[in-house]
DNA sequence: AAGTTGTCAAACATTAAAGTCAAACAATTA
DNA sequence: TAATTGTTTGACTTTAATGTTTGACAACTT
């Protein structure tokens, strides 16, 4: 069992190279030479490792998935108000949206390709929860009266976009690296503004 | 010159083809096969009228970043209010959304390809002109204090990410398709809402 | 130091996608 | 109707990406 560390070393670098290239960089179409590349390791090491590229994408899938709910988990089970979850659950899907902006968009486009994924069990409750929390914070008057599907979709939209069209929107409204930066990092304040009446 | 018609009705018909897998159902990696199938033609006609996939992906490329710009050309051009005209202009990126809801991530993805597209000239006059009606509108005390960009972000973010996103947010929060359109068609006057003031 | 095991890379094989070509076919026009 | 031009197709070639095999060598074990 020589060497063990460095197998898992270099398993676990192979991952998180090819989540670079997906999720930070956007590169969605990668190869295994690309990623192979970007490692510094041997190609075949790929197929060493993870038998075929269809698996490793899967395994990255996968991931991006259980990251994409950890965000959500422990998210109300806080004894927080409901305004303080809601920035404290900004600030979380901000760095996340600052350290992996095409997560999201990645796994809607290996959606569309057909890959599916199970859903956990305690969705429903957390669903339920929010909506009752919800609630009560539109009797309080705290938020502008709407449906909390709807406060939900403005809340992840307000975070998300910004990162996940960058080049885009830089493009379109010529903004530079460092003015993007700075616009970005502003935007916890003015989504909180937006959200919150009070 | 004979059949003239024909040719072109084919060439656009590989074209919008080619468009629908993309813009529509998302799929970025469609091969020729694929789109040939899809478009119920033999797939040599690709390479017949596109010279190569590569020339027919630049083609759409450019067919959607003008598509993308037709939008906002215009837009400030009627006498309508600064109320109205983003109204007018959420009204038709919607209607936009719904028939291409990828536009914008097929963009971006192609952009993280490196792919490039040339600038428009009248764009620096756009956002000057977007700019000052803007301010105007912060002094009269119609929107929210913030600056033009964020402004926009705001907007394109809350109007376009329910279309770009759906699969993923379907999924999340277990959502039907009927449902959905429910939602997606409440928008507007949900943005409207959380944009203006009064 | 000989044996064992884990790590890696070069060379080769396979596959699937893209691209080419020549011939068949259709339409138009002289 | 023969000739010309444009369109479509099937068979073939090329290319590029994936996957497999084998052997070198490094590290650890006895």
């Amino acid at each position: 069992m020589a060497k063990k560390e460095k197998d898992i070393e270099t398993e676990l670098l192979i991952k998180k190279t090819a989540k670079k290239l997906f999720f930070v960089d956007g590169k969605f179409n990668a190869t295994t030479q690309e990623i192979a590349d970007e490692a510094g390791v041997n190609r075949t090491l790929i197929n060493y490792y993870f038998r075929s590229r269809e698996n490793l994408l899967n395994q990255v899938f996968e991931d991006a998935v259980i990251r994409e709910e950890d965000l959500r988990q422990g998210f109300l089970e806080s004894d927080l108000s409901f305004k303080e979850k809601i920035e404290s659950y900004i600030d979380h899907a901000i760095t996340k949206a600052i350290n992996y902006p095409y997560l999201e968009t990645y796994i809607v486009s290996r959606l569309n390709d057909g890959c599916f994924y199970k859903q956990e069990e305690e969705k429903e409750d957390f669903l339920n929860r929010f909506i009752q929390e919800f609630e009560k914070e539109v009797k309080s008057g705290n938020v502008q009266e709407t449906s909390p599907i709807q406060f939900m979709l403005n809340l992840t939209s307000l975070i998300s976009f910004p990162f996940a069209l960058r080049p885009l929107l830089q493009k379109k409204m010529n903004i530079s690296d460092e003015e993007y930066v700075q616009i970005i990092s502003a935007r916890k304040d003015i989504i909180m503004k937006i959200l919150f009446k009070k």
